[in-house]
RNA sequence: GGACGCAUAGCUCAGCCCGGUUAGAGCACUUGCCUCACAUGCAAGGGGUCCCAGGUUCAAGUCCUGGUGCGUCCA
């Protein structure tokens, strides 16, 4: 068989895919053995597209996932998609737009009804996305929020929760969209800069005797003032407080009081009190008793309770009251003032905090375990129950746990999970009936007219059971069992709060029958970087810097774009992805499909699986690749179990082209064509390496390691061999070390030689090509004879000859006298304990090896001072550990030597010419 | 306003936790090679006040403090 000349990405990528899927490779089995590893995917919105964040987080879990497959753990990766309530809603609501009807105008039914449609057609787009990356999930699992068994868990946490007076409903200020038309939570709100102006107004004091001038952002929410507050500090308005102001426009009045909480060097110093529409205000009006005024509706218009205002925007009221006061000479200045807005992270509008009647979670209050959500959550973290990595995120997370407030959970939306609170007409007690099926009748009155409750749960609030509404919680199913707590989670820090706080949160409720550590949702949290643009800026929508990945791929192949994702993702650090890294991930790939056509094209002939050969038996080469390679395992496994991706990916990199390529597969060239033992020998090595090199490979490079494999694998002698690489088992070391350290010093000499053979040629201006004559010469005096020291070199050199005669295309003339120098046409170049000559061509100009020896003699001087200026203070050879002083002792003496032998050589080339 | 992260070659980044050879990689650049796996390649080479200032230490790119610049999150 016969590889093509160049590797075509996507036939790989189709073919493979398809074909681990047919065969189940990917499907979780509870039943089956091996430690359970299981990874629950951070789902992506159903009306997502892909983006380079999902690349990055699905690389890497897949990188983790098909290790631990491979590693022999019994692995689950669960895939599925959240409902996005907001998100959803809105896209099919312009959808229906574009008809001129509003969902209203459908009704909640029917309006749901077409939400589904759209999410049947264009839901499942992310998901074939995810699967062109090679994500190795099991896709038969594929899980839904609105799914009827999430939907049941969501039910039940909704229902215990009650039960254990941890969600109640209640009239509080909220973050509401006035453009959505429903509440939103504190972290669905942005905050961003605005220039806006500060309003100085006059409050006429009701006695008469003056005014009291106020500073604010939004005038227009005076209406609802309900107080002027001013810091008890200050001698400027101390002896306001407990005077009373007539509300200019509302013909109110309203009192002057005093709080701490003022910023005297705000504005005036003085500042309206609103407690209906902002939060600090809220907080104040609550301290002093204000009433509280709402000023406008839903739609952020001005209510009734606004008067001649009403029905005006935000905005005209803003105008229109500002117009008013300046009539009435009450507007004493306005200032330019830049401040943070906040906005709907989903629409961009501005929200308005707002009364309103909505269910909340009771983070904070104790549960039947006598611990808060909030605080089994931090002490999960603190136990070690749950690890973040990079351990710095758990500062994020515990700061922000310890601040956490009430989550308000309930959304004025239609498409999402409705709340399962029933009100009865009949009876209207007022308080909800919460239970997980509706009731047949009220189990006050008897009433059979029930109503259930309009609002829907947030979508975090179902993301949140993520990790075991997908095994069958509350079913005590088989997958449960094994697989919760999940092993790992891997996700960005911007859902930290979102999604990962409130996982442990629910997790930890839920699962309560179970002992402490056994409950959180994942053992470990591994936080991805962010993926920046090649300039190093945030790819954002509005930037306009959005890389497709799908493009990416599509130029580079899969694999390199896995690579390089997976090469970039360094622990706490921004991913920055330039063009320049994806070429460098192709040409990687290019030369791992090369390597694999020159093994494929020397086994011509040969049987299939490959006669067995005497690994003892093997050439010192053979052993050093082998040797190598084992070396690569276990830094590759080391690097995975740390979730060092860039370093595990390095680690392959280097020794696939650097060592197997660069200096193996040249090693191998001359007994492949010696025939005999010598190549049975070299193709069972090469065979060998690059099934371990694959294996290795196949986490980062899913596609082209399957298909090389599978041109290999006839070859493979070994008994119980898989079908296919993505379950072939991960390499490990050998128990037995395949190298003495003699024999690894050794090739490590070889290599050196033919790199300063190499060197030496170029600089002489040899044809790569060309063969040429060294001289191999003893480097330093000692006690011996001037034979003796010739014929260690000789020895040394022996050891590897021929790999170095063919590696470096030398032959090797002599093994010259030490100290007799070369006075001839040559180039010498020192090793660690040797030196080595080249002879040069006639037109050959010296100059330029001595510049270059000069250089090198200036260095060998710098740092054999700051050796010898060690090596005479005091204070080192007192203080410094005896290991160290040894090393710089021997290191000197190695310099000095340098320096001796450099100056001879300079002296040499300058009678050369 | 608070907190965190980052600063090393022209570019993108390792190395720092745990101080001690001549500070590395990829890309880019220069030179020479179409050497029968690969020109998406081979070989060689140039290129670094490790942001600044102090401190600790026999010894600092590495540890500590302060500063500057950039980025992010939270108010």
């Amino acid at each position: 068989m016969e590889l093509s000349k160049t590797f075509d990405p996507k036939t790989a990528e189709e073919h493979w895919f398809q074909l681990w899927i047919d065969r189940g490779y990917f499907t979780a089995d509870p039943a089956r053995a091996g430690a359970a590893f299981a990874i629950v995917i951070p789902p992506p919105n159903v009306t997502g597209q892909l983006h380079l964040g999902h690349a990055l987080n699905v690389t890497l879990q897949d990188v983790i996932v098909r290790t631990r497959r491979m590693q022999g753990f019994n692995t689950l990766w669960m895939p599925g998609t959240d409902h996005a309530g907001i998100a959803t809603q809105n896209v099919v609501e312009r959808e229906i737009a574009k008809t001129g009807k509003s969902r209203h105008d459908l009704g909640r039914e029917e309006f749901v009804a077409r939400v589904w449609q759209w999410k049947e057609t264009y839901g499942g787009k992310i998901l074939h996305q995810l699967r062109r990356l090679g994500a190795s999930c099991d896709w038969s699992r594929e899980r839904f929020t609105l799914d009827p068994g999430l939907s049941r868990a969501v039910t039940r946490v909704f229902v215990m929760l009650y039960r254990d007076g941890l969600i109640e409903r209640d009239r509080r200020l909220i973050n509401w969209c006035p453009r959505c038309e429903t509440a939103i939570s504190d972290l669905e709100v942005e905050h961003k800069d605005a220039k806006g102006n500060l309003w100085y107004i006059r409050y006429p004091l009701s006695d008469g005797g003056g005014s009291i001038t106020v500073a604010t952002t939004r005038p227009e929410t005076m209406l609802g003032d309900t107080a002027v507050a001013i810091n008890p500090d200050d001698e400027r308005y101390r002896a306001m407080a407990g005077r009373t102001i007539r509300l200019p426009l509302a013909r109110r009045e309203i009192p002057i009081v005093a709080d701490p909480s003022v910023d005297r060097e705000f504005g005036s110093g003085a500042v309206k009190i609103t407690p209906a529409h902002d939060f600090n205000d809220f907080e104040l009006g609550r301290r002093h008793n204000l009433p509280q005024i709402s000023v406008m509706d839903t739609h952020g218009r001005m209510s009734a309770e606004a008067g001649v205002y009403q029905g005006l925007t935000r905005e005209d009221a803003r105008k229109r009251i500002v117009e008013d006061l300046t009539a009435l000479e009450l507007i004493e200045k306005i200032e330019p003032h830049a401040h943070k807005v906040g906005v709907c992270s989903r629409c961009d509008t501005v929200v308005e905090p707002m009364l309103s009647l909505q269910w909340f979670v009771r983070v904070n209050k104790p549960g039947p375990s006598g611990m808060s959500l909030a605080g089994a959550a931090i002490a999960a973290v603190e136990q070690g129950d749950t690890t973040f990595h990079p351990k710095f995120w758990e500062n994020t997370y515990f700061a922000w746990m310890r601040n956490i407030q009430d989550w308000c959970i309930s959304r004025q939306l239609w498409w999402g999970h409705r709340i399962p609170a029933y009100w009865c007409d009949a009876c209207n007690d007022g308080t909800p009936i919460v239970a997980e099926e509706r009731p047949a009748a009220c189990p006050r009155c008897g009433g059979a007219d029930l109503r259930q409750d309009d609002d829907v749960l947030d979508t975090w609030f179902s993301s949140g059971l993520w990790p075991f509404s997908t095994l069958g919680w509350p079913a005590a199913t088989p997958e449960l069992a094994r697989y919760y707590p999940t092993s790992l989670l891997l996700t960005g820090f911007d859902i930290i709060f979102f999604w990962v706080a409130r996982m442990m949160m629910l997790g930890i409720y839920c699962l309560d029958d179970r002992p402490a550590p056994e409950r959180v949702p994942f053992r470990g949290v591994y936080i991805t970087p962010l993926v920046r643009d090649q300039y190093g800026k945030k790819m954002t929508k509005s930037r306009g810097n959005v890389v497709d990945p799908l493009e990416i791929m599509e130029k580079y192949g899969t694999d390199a774009v896995r690579f390089t994702l997976a090469q970039l993702a360094v622990q706490g650090r921004d991913l920055i992805l330039s063009d320049d890294r994806l070429a460098a991930s192709r040409a990687f790939a290019n030369k791992i499909w090369n390597a694999a056509r020159f093994v494929m094209m020397n086994l011509d002939g040969a049987s299939h699986p490959l006669a067995p050969v005497d690994t003892a038996q093997l050439g010192l080469a053979e052993r050093w690749i082998m040797s190598r390679l084992d070396n690569a395992v276990r830094d590759v496994t080391a690097a995975i179990d740390a979730y060092e991706f860039n370093r595990a990916a390095l680690i392959v990199y280097q020794f696939v082209w650097h060592e197997f390529c660069d200096w193996y597969i040249e090693l191998a060239k001359d007994p492949l064509k010696a025939g005999g033992d010598r190549q049975a020998a070299a193709r069972f090595v090469l065979v060998s390496c690059f099934d371990g090199m694959l294996r290795m490979l196949h986490p980062f490079m899913p596609f082209i390691s399957e298909e090389i494999w599978q041109a290999l694998r006839p070859y493979f002698n070994a008994p119980g061999l898989a079908e296919h690489l993505a379950i072939a088992k991960f390499p490990t070391p050998a128990e037995t070390p395949w190298l003495t350290p003699d024999e690894a010093t050794t090739m490590n000499e070889c290599i050196a030689a033919t790199e300063a053979v190499n060197s030496l040629r170029a600089l002489v201006g040899h044809h790569p090509g060309q063969k040429i004559d060294v001289q191999f010469r003893p480097r330093f005096k000692d006690a011996g004879s001037v034979a003796d020291m010739q014929y260690q070199v000789q020895m040394r050199v022996s050891a590897f000859r021929p790999y170095f005669e063919l590696l470096a295309k030398a032959h090797i003339v002599s093994f010259g006298d030490f100290g007799k120098d070369n006075t001839g046409r040559t180039v010498t170049t020192l090793l660690d304990w040797c030196e080595i000559s080249v002879g040069t061509p006639e037109e050959f100009d010296f100059a330029k090896a001595r510049e270059l020896t000069s250089k090198k003699l200036a260095e060998v001087r710098k740092h054999l001072e700051q050796h010898l200026a060690r090596l005479g203070s005091k204070e080192f050879m007192a203080k410094a550990d005896r290991d160290t002083r040894e090393s710089t002792r021997a290191r000197s003496e190695q310099l000095k030597d340098e320096e001796l032998r450099l100056g001879v050589q300079l002296r040499d080339l300058a009678s050369a010419d």
